[in-house]
DNA sequence: CGTCTCCTTGAATTAGATCAATATGTGTGG
DNA sequence: CCACACATATTGATCTAATTCAAGGAGACG
């Protein structure tokens, strides 16, 4: 039988439809002495350095988590931000290659990673959605080169918006967990142009700005037009 | 026993040490009915297009192959290069996300998607391994958002010149495959800033254009603090 | 030798960055 | 409740790196 390297497969279908969602069957792990029960981190803290040795992945309980690379500069480079249910912090090698610290405040589930290996061996399954998982990353990173190397200011704050639409959606409202300064720094950009774009797509009724964090898409196929 | 989803396996060595290198067990599909022979393609000839159904995926004899995205103004968003042993249009879905041309004449074998899956579902080292790869091309893809997010011109060339030599390194000589716009394509910049970038170091001293497609790299070490 | 593609270089333009000032909260302590 | 400090956000005025537009040059090939 395979492992399900394919993904085809219909079990599979729930993980599929939510974008960046962990495979469901890490629960068990919880049960194996794999976790460690939860931890709590607040805003702004620190859950790993790069260069930490990675014994240990996670997934997010509750808040978001943003993983991201400092330059020489001090200028930062998010990679992701990382919702309820989503897990980071999963390496090929022995050290985390980002830091991740908590957005907001927040509360994750510590995996060991060799308790998973373990599992993984015994379980199909589990490694077959860990790969899905993977794969899923993947493509994501890929989309992200073609939105950082090939499009406007305009291009990325649609993009992000109908992203955390996507993801944490109550209607068209979205409360943004992360600062102008965390998106300037997800799509290449400074915050002084994060602000000016908002407001522009405020002036073209594209959006409407409740107050700076909570946004309204008013308009999504305009911003989804952005794209084409 | 663990299908070595951790890495630190030292089976995988050599693996790992090539960046992209091909999992070798491919090798064994050869002889199994997966692989169908080999194909040759001329330069700039298509491979597959996006949107085709991804049932087969490829591993490149010889050659360098372009894995790229179109936007609707005509423009492109190249993805990555892959030169001899490389793996590519390996997918998650049931269709390909980009499309694959011939960047020089160049030869691959095809591996069929479901042929893969049952090999890998007999044999954990098969899957292990391709696991291993992805998780590979997923950093490969991180560090790219970085490049494309962060950098100067003159920092996204100079890193292409070490990742080029990196690869195909005669001395400090290379050969590229691609032209100008590839180039410009896959870094997020027009063509003319390539071609000035690459003159502005060869007044530098950092390289030397014997002709426009060779260059030799005389100072890596100043190349490489570009990126600090 | 002419034609074609690829590459280089120059001049003008512009999107986004930088620098600078002001505004909008938000929590603290009086 | 107000006054203050402090972090975050907006807006305006320049500046600049990279793009765009335009013109040649260099090499390959019939």
């Amino acid at each position: 039988m395979s492992m399900s390297l394919s993904h085809g497969d219909h079990r599979f279908a729930a993980v599929q439809a939510g974008i960046g969602q962990a495979p469901w069957v890490l629960d068990a792990l919880s049960d194996q002495g794999v976790s460690g029960g939860s931890l709590h981190f607040e805003a702004d803290q620190e859950i790993y350095a790069e260069g930490d040795e990675a014994t240990t992945f996670y997934k997010v309980v509750s808040g978001v988590v943003r993983s991201c690379k400092f330059l020489s500069d001090g200028r930062r480079q998010i990679d992701a931000f990382y919702g309820e249910g989503e897990i980071f912090g999963f390496e090929a090698g022995s050290e985390h290659r980002l830091s991740a610290e908590a957005v907001s405040d927040c509360t994750v589930i510590p995996y060991r990673r060799r308790g998973f290996d373990t599992l993984a061996g015994r379980d199909e399954r589990v490694a077959g959605q860990m790969f899905s998982y993977v794969m899923r990353c993947l493509e994501r990173s890929q989309d992200r080169s073609l939105l950082l190397g090939r499009r406007s200011a305009s291009q990325k704050l649609a993009a992000f918006l109908l992203e955390m639409s996507g993801r944490r959606a109550c209607g068209n409202v979205i409360d943004l967990a992360m600062t102008r300064q965390d998106i300037a720094d997800y799509l290449g950009l400074t915050i002084e142009t994060v602000s000016r774009t908002l407001s522009q797509f405020e002036r073209e009724g594209l959006i409407s700005l409740t107050s700076a964090r909570r946004v309204c898409l008013c308009n999504m196929k305009g911003l989804r037009e952005l794209n084409a």
